[in-house]
DNA sequence: AGTCTGATTGACAACGTTGTCAAACCATAG
DNA sequence: CTATGGTTTGACAACGTTGTCAATCAGACT
């Protein structure tokens, strides 16, 4: 238990009789070495039970980078996020690059500390789902060399790489499926407003239904809707109200999940449709029918812009927009039961 | 785009007209600076857009800390593995310290890869979900001073602290209850049985079918599955066969998904008993049966763990393990249809 | 004025590594 | 035997920072 520290190069050197530079030669696989001091460096590194270490060499290299990405992301516990996480992972692996993820929970200030906590480790590029209004901040560091991803939200205020999906065209397209089938009550269960996407996804569900002359009603529209539980209780709140709503457009895989459990609890699942904005894992168990985001796509196209600007691409920063889809499983194709 | 370095503290220095080491004291907040010079420091290292380097000042100081701590899951875009994620995250945060986060994929290949990769980073600390059989390999690091935590998962060849839930009782308690509403032909579906949860899990269903005087039949059991789609094949094949089992034990999440799809194929839901092992954010609107892990009780109970020893814990290793709990929700108290 | 005290500041070495360059070595050719 | 050329090796500085310690300074006291 006595944590002997680590072994360094020089007791490697010292105890195999060469320099300290002739480890490092061997450690780092150049060539100009013989075969025997090889060996006898590697022996004494085993016996030594020498590890590199990165960040002192980091430090001294030329090009010093250190590796590793900072993943900034809403949740992690959120299947949106995590899927976002694993996929970024994946194209990280290829590049022999590690991450450090975290949540922000839109939180803003959060956002700037763990960017400031990441800048000052000096991770090699930054994927952000961004908590907070504007990131002009982040210009600064982008300056410097940091090259900045935003995945999910555009970025404001700085002209940087995003990858997002159109949430107005998939909200207005939600919603234009169900006044489709014939509904006119429609409620929309939405999150903060001051989150960019739900913003927009909710611009689209009123865009759709002014398109299809239908009066926006304010007793059908909920937003701030924060978790499962919130989602739930304002769409039964809803439900028992006298002109209950025939359809919801829940604009977040969560808020979904409190549909479903609304309705289950008023007894209503398979007479209220309903489409959802985000697909989750057991989605399609509950015929939910939902505005597909490819995440896996998001993610990976996030990381490819993200390395190629570590490998030198300078050119002017790209807005993608990747394709959403209507996926149809039943309960957005629910005629209005009164 | 021509991203100048990044200013150092001797930049700062030069422009402020003090001392190297007068920046870092106000870098630092120690206390023997005069308002004056301070002020003109922080003028200048906001001028020079100054970001503090970590990897150098861990370098430099006596206890060298990096406040990053690896962890390495098995499936980052599995909702165990990253709620297990976010349970550490939040702990971490309390500390001040950042995640490395990786998945294994159950492959041992990887995990001594991700291993070698983080203690060349010197990370603080490990959070391990392990793929392989044998975690002798660690032996050196912990003695090295790295203190590392098993989660899920016993550790094997080594004594280290984990956090666990007693899986052989889960799956027997799941497999009684199935066995009280009158069952006798009971499936299970299992992951690869190289899997040390996957084993236990297995074991405990065996032992309550032997105690319960059933008799194993190799037709009911299917193992090595390692996906959704492996576990509904599986189980549609079984169900095809002359003597279809009336209920199912599904020893993982994903399986039990695979399962439920299976069921709503054969048009068999709630016709077939279910009880799954792991509970996942939709399992109540599927009305699955479960036994529950205590996902984030692991998750903060192996953090802690982990800050202890960082904090000079030098106690025996720990064997922490995690109370499951039956959930019912209606799949697992079907009576047998024939 | 001279001395002391405590506060402030800076010079220098060090953390563990790699880049640079010159020295030492070896074998071969003349 | 010496000159030549290539291979192998090591000394030293440097990366950006902090620990140590000594130097300087201002004010207070004799």
């Amino acid at each position: 238990m006595a944590s002997k520290p680590r072994a360094t190069m020089r007791e490697v050197a010292a105890l195999a009789g060469v320099s300290l530079k002739t480890v490092s030669r061997v450690i780092n696989d150049e060539p100009a070495v013989s075969v025997d001091v090889r060996g006898r460096v590697l022996k004494a590194a085993e016996q030594l039970d020498y590890r590199h270490n990165m960040a002192a060499s980091n430090l001294r290299r030329k090009v010093g980078r250190t590796r590793v990405v900072g993943a900034l992301l809403q949740d992690l516990g959120n299947s949106f996020s995590s899927s976002l996480l694993r996929a970024l992972e994946d194209a990280a692996r290829e590049h022999q690059t590690a991450i450090l993820a975290a949540s922000l929970d839109e939180e803003p200030d959060r956002e700037l500390a763990l960017v400031a906590d990441l800048v000052s480790r000096r991770v090699d590029g930054l994927v952000i789902m961004p908590a907070s209004d504007r990131q002009d901040y982040l210009d600064i560091e982008r300056r410097a060399g940091l090259p900045t991803v935003f995945v999910d939200r555009r970025p404001r205020g700085i002209d940087a790489d995003s990858v997002t999906v159109d949430n107005v065209a998939g909200a207005r397209e939600a919603t234009e499926h169900l006044i489709r089938q014939g509904h006119r009550r429609i409620a929309v269960l939405s999150d903060r407003s001051s989150i960019q996407t739900a913003a927009l996804r909710l611009d689209g569900v009123l865009a759709a239904l002014a398109t299809a002359g239908l009066e926006s009603r304010p007793d059908l529209v909920a937003t701030e809707l924060r978790s499962v539980e919130a989602a739930e209780e304002a769409l039964l709140a809803m439900l028992s109200r006298p002109e209950p709503p025939t359809a919801v457009v829940a604009l977040r895989n969560i808020l979904s999940v409190g549909c479903m459990r609304a309705l289950r609890r008023a007894g209503l699942t398979g007479k209220v449709a309903v489409v959802g904005f985000d697909d989750f894992p057991m989605a399609d168990l509950m015929d939910l029918t939902v505005i597909r985001q490819n995440v896996s796509e998001i993610g990976a196209t996030a990381a490819r812009l993200l390395f190629d600007r570590l490998g030198g691409d300078q050119s002017a920063p790209q807005h993608i927009v990747v394709e959403h889809q209507l996926v149809q499983r039943g309960s957005g194709e629910i005629a209005p039961a009164y």
